[in-house]
DNA sequence: TCTGCGTATCGTAATCTAACGATAGGCGGA
DNA sequence: TCCGCCTATCGTTAGATTACGATACGCAGA
């Protein structure tokens, strides 16, 4: 956990933009749950849960603190945040030298509605 | 879809029992971290997913039909079987020759629980 | 331009997963 | 008792996942 002290500033690039659209798409079928699949198993990992926790209570983007955070190697790290980012589930933007993840509220919604569709 | 014709008695073994009662665990920390990345693995699997709504669409219990429904062999139906029953997400029970699934339904508003907390 | 920091990607090894066929076990009916 | 049906388990194979260190890439500041 060495902090490298630039968690100050919330740069939000990604604001919590979309937060009221409805989804249309139907939550069965067998498209959905294909998608319900993917979406769980991208979440069904300890570290990717706990990164989502991270990126869901702050509001703002999360940048490299994500590593200090967990108990992995950064390129593991980076892994998972590539399985996150290829479900949907979070969105990384390019902020200067460094790169700020926050969660993609579309897709975490749909996942919702997915799994309450059960 | 070879049919098998013993579809028709509903012996609902497995009642939807305790569909009331409210859950006290926490649904976050690291426990509950754990618990939504084992649920979320489990249902991590198209096979599963399709399972998962057989068994919730017919509230009564489902035997050996399951097989039928998917294009996988009898094996391997019963592995994914298996993998849901170790997560607490479906239960069996012996009906005499053959065993009936049907949902816990704690586990699964367990699992409602913990994805809506994101 | 060069250096340093943060991140992604590559390469690799160990482990887990998914799928199948074959086989074992348990119960009810003949 | 024996036979047949249904399910679980075993053994195997191919492929995916997880983790790491090493390395490449890209941007900002010196």
């Amino acid at each position: 956990m060495k902090k490298r002290g630039h968690a100050a500033q919330p740069s939000l690039s990604c604001s919590p933009s979309g937060s009221g659209e409805s989804d249309l798409r139907p939550v069965e079928g067998e498209v959905a749950d294909q998608e319900l699949a993917t979406l769980t198993k991208a979440l069904g990992h300890p570290a990717r849960v706990q990164i989502m926790r991270l990126l869901v209570r702050r509001e703002t983007c999360v940048c490299g603190d994500i590593v200090d955070e967990l108990p992995l190697a950064q390129s593991t790290v980076s892994q998972h945040l590539k399985v996150l980012k290829e479900a949907g589930l979070i969105k990384g933007e390019i902020d200067g030298p460094r790169v700020c993840y926050c969660v993609e509220p579309r897709t975490l919604r749909r996942l919702k509605s997915l799994v309450g569709s059960l």
